[in-house]
DNA sequence: GCCAACGTTGGC
DNA sequence: GCCAACGTTGGC
């Protein structure tokens, strides 16, 4: 199983509003690499959602609950979104400044590649930001 | 509000 | 095909 990130910025889609629609269709990805990782993803894939902007902080874990297909907010039909459910929150969220700060997170995308929205976690990675967010076990499998 | 990074557009 | 101009993202 594939490890992921994804990004939104809490005033035009936050995790209170993944949360409160439980499944929700993750468009508006309007990159190609971005767009390339969500083709990649499969059911059942996990990914940390993170607050981008306001709050800049891991908040919640989705999971990938229909692989990608046409971005129903594309009118040239050439992206693709994925369906993503909310599985539950990070507990103490992780800031991107704790990330920044952890040296051992030096290589995540997050800071490498700031502008990229959809972006792959390795699993040494998942598995540190889960213990740093209090993830419980059954969340961070 | 500013700026760095980076993608896109359009002139040549 | 190169590159300047410009727009967008996202951190500060």
């Amino acid at each position: 199983m594939a490890r992921w990130l994804v990004k939104s910025e809490p005033d035009a889609f936050s995790w209170d509003q993944q949360v409160a629609n439980k499944v929700e269709p993750w468009t508006g990805v309007r990159n190609h690499q971005a767009a390339s990782f969500l083709k990649a993803m499969a059911r059942g894939d996990r990914a940390f959602f993170y607050h981008s902007n306001i709050g800049k902080e891991i908040v919640g874990i989705v999971e990938v609950a229909r692989e990608a297909y046409p971005d129903p907010s594309d009118e040239t039909g050439r992206w693709v979104c994925t369906d993503m459910k909310a599985l539950g929150p990070v507990p103490q969220p992780v800031t991107l400044a704790t990330i920044k700060a952890t040296p051992e997170l030096a290589e995540i995308g997050l800071i490498r590649q700031s502008r990229l929205s959809v972006m792959p976690i390795s699993e040494e990675h998942w598995a540190l930001l889960c213990r740093m967010g209090g993830v419980p076990a059954k969340l961070a499998k």
